[in-house]
DNA sequence: AGGGCTACCTGTACGC
DNA sequence: TGCGTACAGGTAGCCC
């Protein structure tokens, strides 16, 4: 009897040390869940709203600088600037982040294919850790393992003029990308797909969700788009907004059970209904999912259900 | 002018 | 086991 409680006891303090240990942890969860996946706006705002909470009105007692061989190499002026500054605000615009500093500067940063922030009390080197912002009782860390990310630091009144924001068409949840913008801009000569990749046409959307999209929206990935049809255009815009937004709350509710159940997934990863499921059946037809390329990146699509 | 292609990068999966 | 190769994709920059 004695041995059984003695068990249950270890086994019980063995649960919560772990889940104590998964709680203190949480907010690097949060963004080995991101890193899983490529950021695109979703995945981008959830940074944006984790860094809202953890750094804004911070001190930045230094930025050191680990490999400055990113995208972009990585100015050495870049942590003269931000020392002894304060981030007062964090904004995204299409896949982009801008830390406003109190300064008048502005450091725009790329998270590219991999590049995700993590936030620790006391620095523990990780691979392909290339920046720690130094506060006074934390630190954040930029990590990119392929180094498509960047970070670049801008005159706060030069930013929005910088090549990489100036061209960036409008924000797809905005009141901006309507039917009418849409319209007004199916004059170029590409098909849907790339329509919807090119960000001077709509900031932030990336390869998986265009597949989600133009699944939701019937209209095969290939379709030109001049032959898109008036209520095609409102099914598109429609679908660009329902997408985005569940996942943007998606981001915020799954990742706690991801937490709690420990299971190494993403989160959204259960809402895609062709996004890497080539010959599985469309949930929606049964027919099997096709992948072809296009411009060089993979697209899926249901052939039945997309036309 | 603008559309299309490629390099950049590294971990992972797979075949031999 | 170990090696080689293909693949993944966001962006800039080049080419046509």
């Amino acid at each position: 009897m004695s041995f059984i409680r003695s068990y249950l006891w270890d086994t019980l303090e063995k649960i919560l040390s772990t889940f104590d240990c998964l709680l203190c942890l949480f907010d690097e969860f949060v963004f080995f869940c991101n890193s899983c996946f490529m950021p695109e706006l979703p995945e981008v705002e959830t940074v944006k709203v984790f860094l809202e909470k953890n750094v804004i009105n911070e001190k930045t007692k230094s930025v050191k600088i680990e490999n400055e061989n990113l995208r972009f190499v990585i100015t050495t002026n870049v942590s003269q600037i931000l020392s002894n500054s304060t981030i007062t605000k964090i904004l995204r615009r299409g896949k982009y982040l801008l830390f406003l500093y109190n300064n008048n500067f502005t450091l725009l940063v790329h998270l590219g294919m991999t590049g995700f922030f993590r936030i620790e009390r006391k620095y523990e080197f990780r691979k392909h850790d290339h920046l720690i912002f130094n506060f006074k009782k934390k630190k954040l860390i930029f990590n990119d393992v392929r180094k498509f990310g960047f970070v670049k630091i801008f005159n706060a009144k030069e930013i929005l003029n910088c090549s990489h924001l100036k061209n960036l068409g409008p924000e797809p949840l905005s009141s901006k990308f309507c039917y009418e913008y849409f319209k007004n801009n199916l004059n170029r000569k590409t098909n849907i797909k790339n329509l919807l990749m090119n960000q001077s046409f709509v900031a932030g959307l990336g390869n998986i969700y265009c597949s989600e999209i133009l699944f939701r929206s019937n209209i095969k990935p290939i379709r030109p788009i001049n032959l898109i049809k008036d209520y095609e255009i409102t099914k598109i815009v429609d679908s660009v907004k329902k997408i985005l937004l569940n996942s943007i709350k998606l981001g915020g509710t799954t990742i706690k059970n991801f937490v709690v159940s420990d299971e190494k997934i993403g989160y959204f990863k259960n809402e895609l209904m062709v996004y890497g499921r080539d010959g599985m059946g469309c949930f929606k037809c049964k027919n099997k999912i096709v992948k072809i390329t296009q411009s060089g990146r993979s697209t899926f699509f249901c052939s039945q259900c997309q036309k």
